[in-house]
RNA sequence: GGGUCGGUAGCUCAGUCGGUAGAGCAUCGGACUGAAAAUCCGAGUGUCGGCAGUUCAAUUCUGCCCUGACCCA
């Protein structure tokens, strides 16, 4: 089967993009055995893993993002892992990129590419391309960041009400990330981001991908939760913690305030114990796989299958490289 | 044994000068175009500790009982 994938690269590079690259990705809520599926995929075909996850890229975080181990990414080429510091910038347009670099560069080795992630608008934008405006200017973010904390998330959007109504009409205003976004698009591109966006409407698509998702039924994915978390515990996540704050990080930075590391450094500040950081951990886990179901839900073309259903998996995806 | 303050949603608590109740968190559902493990939206929650009394009407007033914390002995 991992033939048929192989040449298929080939074709599309020699046919000069006439037909688009095949992608296998694997996207389903955190906890859910990705990782795992991956490996057993991608290894017997020389494949090669894309990660899709947007705490993954940060070197240091590496227990409480659930990393693949040393001998994993040995055993399998792993991409995008590891590639910023946890105070670099880094973002869904970012990763989009340079995952399309590097799956360029796989295809072109006439390898298998496995997307692995839980991160939905990462996958998104790596399939379907997001809009197209300048990067990120940090100086702008923080002013209106700045506004928001002086004047109010209220006073803000009157802000967006005056000066770009359509957009406006469709954020809520007490969304102040997605205000603070359309605001500075519109101050470093011109124009709406609800124009930029209806321009869009994620047609960029280069590839042909097969989304497998794992579905697990909700009282066994609670349990999975509520063990990773302990194994995670185990394996030293606190003393984890504790390095990367020595290195000098500052505990307000992006990756540092996200699912795990926020808890344990608010257990490190003293503001709970070690019992109520660990249920804390394991309830916005529980609630951040839900926010994951309901993303992966409404893509209807993700086909579900069981952990066990490996057999399934493998036929699927030997279809898809037939006829694509 | 006496006194004081409590017992209201899964949790923490607000409230009803008598007309059967609410906030935050949890729970459930949803959105998501350069912060996405982020951010936001929507929904429901209940013998208002028990039993009696007064009243057209009691979770609210009164009595007794149960129960928790503290104080005095």
């Amino acid at each position: 089967m991992c033939n048929f994938l192989f040449m298929k690269s080939k074709e599309c590079l020699n046919e000069n993009k006439v037909r688009k690259i095949p992608l296998v990705v694997i996207c389903s809520p955190t906890a859910t055995g990705k990782t795992r599926l991956a490996l057993d995929l991608a290894l017997p075909c020389g494949g090669e893993i894309v990660n899709a996850d947007s705490l993954q890229v940060y070197r240091y975080l590496d227990i409480g993002t659930a990393k693949p181990t040393s001998e994993e990414r040995q055993a399998v080429t792993h991409h995008l892992i590891d590639v910023v510091d946890p105070d670099e910038d880094f973002n869904a347009a970012v990763f989009a990129e340079q995952a399309r670099t590097i799956i360029e560069k796989i295809a072109h080795r006439q390898k298998p590419v496995f997307v692995v992630g839980g991160t939905g608008l990462y996958i998104r934008a790596l399939l379907q391309g997001i809009i197209a405006t300048p990067p990120v200017d940090e100086n702008i973010r923080n002013h209106y960041r700045g506004i928001r904390d002086r004047l109010g998330k209220e006073h803000l959007f009157g802000l967006l009400r005056e000066r770009d109504p359509e957009a406006a009409a469709r954020i809520n205003p007490h969304d102040a990330v997605r205000v603070i976004r359309a605001l500075e698009v519109l101050e470093q591109s011109g124009q709406s981001i609800v124009t930029l966006q209806k321009r869009h409407a994620f047609a960029d698509c280069p590839y042909d991908a097969c989304k497998i998702g794992l579905q697990i039924e909700r009282s066994e994915l609670k349990e999975r939760i509520a063990l990773r978390t302990a194994q995670m515990m185990e394996a030293g996540l606190v003393e984890e913690v504790r390095g990367i704050l020595s290195r000098g990080y500052d505990e307000r930075l992006k990756p540092l305030q996200s699912l795990g590391y926020k808890q344990v450094i608010e257990f490190i500040r003293g503001k709970y114990d070690r019992d109520a950081m660990v249920e804390r951990i394991n309830r916005d886990t529980w609630q951040y796989s839900k926010r994951q179901l309901t993303w992966f839900s409404a893509d209807k073309s993700i086909k579900w299958f069981a952990p066990d259903q490996s057999d399934a998996i493998r036929k699927t995806i030997e279809m898809f490289r037939r006829e694509s």
